[in-house]
Parts: C-alpha cells; structure tokens; sequence
DNA sequence: GTGGTCTAGACCACC
DNA sequence: GTGGTCTAGACCACG
C-alpha cells in the first residue's frame, strides 16, 4: 500500500503524511471513509505505533483528516476557504522552486504541460 | 539585507542557502561577484561564523558559488548541464505542491500568472 | 582502532575518512553494517564530536555510508557507476606518484608487486 | 609556460611546486640549469613573489633544487639515495590510492598500462 | 541513544 | 583579511 524509504533523511511521519495525502487527493480515500487503523498500519509496515500517530495527528492539524475518539480516523471534507495561510505558503514554495527550475533550464512549456496532468489528477474525480 | 526566522523549524543554514540562491538566480549578485565575507555577514546577522560557513559550502556544493581560500566566495557561472538530477528532484516537488495547491482551490490560471511572473523576473535579465 | 596523528598538517576529519575508507574497502566493515557512533568515537578518540560527524558527512557525500538519524551511520553498497568522475582524479593522482617515484628510483616490479598484493586484499573477499 | 588554477582549493605555491617538479622529472630542466627568477616568474604569472618564494624553498627541501644566494636557483643533480624516506611515503601513499581505485573498479591490466607510459616518459630521456 | 544543528571562540594557512 | 579547521558543550527531532 505504501512504499516508505526508511533510508531517506526524510523523517518517516513527514512521508507517511505525504503519501496520505496523495491518497486523499486523487481521492483513493473518499470523505468520511475509514483510514487504517493505527495498530493496523504499524504492523502493516512494520514501524512504531508513535510514528503513525504523529502522522495522523500531523494530517488533523492540517485538516485533511478528522479523529473520532474510540471509533478512529477518518477523511474530512475539503473546505476549500479557511485555506487562504495554507495557499500562501504553497505559493510562496512555488515561486521558491519555479525560480530555481527556470534558472537551472526548465522550459516555460514543460512546466505548463506538468500542471495540465496534475490538474486532470486531482480534478478527474470530480465533475 | 536577510530577515532570517530563528525560531523556525528550517535550519538557519538552511534558510541562508535559499535566500542567498534568490540574489544569485535574479542576479542581485552577479557571476564573479564577491560574497560578503563569512565574518561579516556573521556579525552583520548575529549569527555564529560556523553556520555562515556551513551555508555557503553547501551552496558550493550546489554549483552555485565556489570559494577561494584566502580570498573569499564568489558567484559561479551557471552551468546548464549536469543539472538533469536537480531538475527532476524539483519537477517531483513541483508535482506535489500543485497538487495540493489545486485540491485546495487554486485556479490554473493563477498558477501560470505565477509562472509568468517568475520567468520575467529569472530571465529578464538574459537578452 | 584508529592512529590518528592530531600535529599533522592533514586535517584530522580527513585523516578519518581515510581510515575508514580502508576498513570499508578491506570489507572490515560490511555492506550495512553500523559504524561506531559520533558519541563513542568522538569518546573512543577523545576528538570532537564535531569532527567525526564531519568525517561521516564526507563519506557520505561520497557514497561510502549512509545515515539515518536517529539510528546511526552504515556501510553503503558500492555502485560500480558514477565513479568515473572519481576515477579519472585517482588517474592522475596515481600518474603524479608514480611520476615521482620511478624518478627517485623505484622499479617497475616493485610497484607492480604492490598492484598484486592490493588486489588481494581488495578484492580477496569477494569471489 | 604554466597553467595554474587560481580557483583550485590547492594552494597556489603547491601547484606550482607540482608543475616544476614534472618540469624536472621530464627532465626538461636539466640538472644545474638556472630555474627563473622569482621576479620574473612572478610577473609573468602575475602571482605575488612571496608565493613563488615559498614553491621555491619547498622544492629545495625536497631536494630537487639548490639556491645560490645571488645567483639564483638551480636544478640538483637527482641522488638515488637518501630517498628512502619520501619513497616510502610514496608507496604509502600509492597503496591509498590503488586500493580506492580498485574498489571503485579500476582494472589491473589499465594500471599496468598507466605504469609503462609513466615510464617511458621519465626515463625515456635516460640511455 | 542517535544524528543534526548551533553557539562561542580559537588557531592556522594562504595571499 | 580571508576561508578552513577544531574544540567544548548545548539543544532538538526522531524512533
């Protein structure tokens, strides 16, 4: 289900949030639908319980996911206002890492072409 | 000249090479430009000279400055290949923040407003 | 363990890398497994901490060990590519030395003979 | 008449040391031939007469030169002894290298070759 | 317990 | 004066 690379200097929460997200995103996990449960997961992949935890509680805070206590966790609902500090520090990254690929060659054209398949990605599943 | 987030959870280091990579790229800091010393921007930041210099070798470790013992640190000419592996580390970060960035709202057309403004601002100054 | 020679002009981080490249090569130390931590070398050799984590970078950098924090520092796989760049310095490298040496007076035997013997002991562990 | 690197991290007086020593193992410096003035060479390299000093009296240590005060600076004849000690640093030195490089990959047969044109090319100019 | 980061301050080689 | 190295010792994130 996942691929965690223990060996990244990247800590193993950050990239289990990662992944999560994706899931949520491209709508793998629908709303209100069930997220593994921490025992389970930590089996699963074979990594300490706190670890998931801490994804889980990373994931509530940046309110991709809601706790219900005693029954588990589950995917929230997009609210696409109250996002506005979250969208600027993405664009703030954006620019950050445009200017950089720019500068070292990246062509205007590539860079379009990348937004058009992540756009079909993330907005495929609606309509 | 740097407004630095001491607090933060990004290293200091680390918040230097980005803001130091930002002059270099608008060409603030032009090829063959001198740096300013590792001591002077030490006592100019209050910052100790260890992180200073941590900061600029790994920039010269990125190809974007390169250092003359004795002398100083100087601005490196770009050199437009051997940045395949950059390149494809910043297309997968691009690919993950606009996704995130179009789940939570952001038009396409705002995002290729941003990608206009920055390639005027990296190549404006190229004829 | 180590005979380290702290008067030498030699930086001391780089005296380590050399040593532990030999036990790497030697296979003293095998493909993943823990190197002594930063903590007990740095105890181990009554040298700075600072200095052995330095020492550590520097292997990485190179591709000789991997870290991950948090669990500690181990051997790398070697990857026969990627070396070319590595490998031309050592060429000239070795054409400089044998430059001077068949110079003072050193025989061709004599240098092939310790071709052999370095062979053995590199590639002796293998089969 | 040289090439050297002021943007190398080897010292300048090292390079040029280097490069005067192939000048005289090529032996196209003969022995008691006058080497250039520092004044001159330091001219013509544009380099400070301090740096040419220093490369100077280093190869006089080293024995690959002699200095008349006045007079100026000469090649010594080559003594094939009393370089026990520096030949066993080189082959210290040597068997570094050698086993990098064979770690790395480098094969027998290229080594082999590299010595034969080393030494051809220093003692071909010898009967 | 582990590596990663940072400070304060020192000494050295180079030019 | 410049960068490069090193020490002594501290705090933090991670698992």
């Amino acid at each position: 289900m996942f691929e965690l690379d223990l060996r990244s200097r990247k800590p193993i929460y950050e990239q289990l949030v990662e992944k999560l997200k994706v899931l949520i995103i491209s709508e793998v996990l629908k709303t209100d639908e069930q997220l593994p449960s921490v025992r389970v997961l930590s089996t699963q992949l074979t990594i300490n319980p706190n670890t998931i935890q801490k994804a889980y509680r990373e994931l509530e805070r940046q309110g991709y996911i809601y706790s219900l206590p005693g029954k588990g966790n589950f995917v929230a609902r997009v609210t696409r206002d109250g996002n506005t500090e979250r969208l600027a520090k993405l664009r703030e990254e954006l620019v950050k890492i445009l200017s950089e690929a720019i500068y070292l060659g990246m062509k205007k054209e590539d860079i379009i072409k990348i937004i058009s398949e992540v756009d079909v990605m993330v907005r495929g599943g609606e309509k």
